[in-house]
DNA sequence: CCGAATCCTAAAAGATACTG
DNA sequence: CAGTATCTTTTAGGATTCGG
């Protein structure tokens, strides 16, 4: 922990490139599998999306459950917690459509 | 740009390990000069702050006012982009004091 | 084919020393 | 005090590989 501001500690779990996005892609789809992750229109790296998937898992943002055994595969889904993130990701979609021309909120 | 969405746009200026605490700082305080910052208690590196100030000054978050010319010296303040992303600031601090023990809101 | 793990390179962060 | 320059370490990105 950085410091005690709750600002710097959320930055600490989705303060990078990746955690958002993927924030919001599970908002827009409810749940989603690895594969459909990469699909989305920025294209992570397949190996960062591992690692974002497993430091978002163990931050309680989201969930994984697994639907076969084998081969193993699962589904992602957010915690509560993790659509209370929805708040965070709306905001920075209100601020985009109104400073960032040419963008516009990918889903409602 | 990285696509259309205004979320990934966004993140594209503010979604770094800094430039959200630089503009936490800035709207508690108001105003800072370059040293100031650096008092904050995530000290960030001095080469950092110099690239991040830049690049939010590029980005039409902050301005640059110089106060002095011999020395140069300059204060930082958010333009009025820039105090809108006290949204996002602020439902960062809102999720961090309910999902992080031991956090606290460090500006009202 | 899907879900990763590995390897390697490129970019960014961080510490520190230095300059006007 | 306000930055720059340099160097080292860490992280991200991309291609490829591998197991089920």
């Amino acid at each position: 922990m950085r410091s005690e501001c709750a600002v710097a500690n959320t930055l600490d779990i989705v303060g990078d490139r990746w955690s958002l996005l993927i924030v919001r892609d599970l908002l827009a789809a409810g749940q989603l599998r690895y594969g459909e992750f990469l699909e989305s229109a920025e294209h992570i790296p397949t190996n960062t999306l591992a690692d974002r998937l497993k430091k978002l898992e163990q931050a309680g943002v989201l969930e994984r459950e697994l639907y076969s055994e084998h081969p193993p595969r699962a589904v992602y889904r957010l915690t509560k917690a993790g659509r209370e993130l929805g708040a965070v990701v709306d905001a920075m979609a209100d601020w985009g459509v109104r400073h960032l021309p040419g963008t516009r909120r990918i889903t409602p």
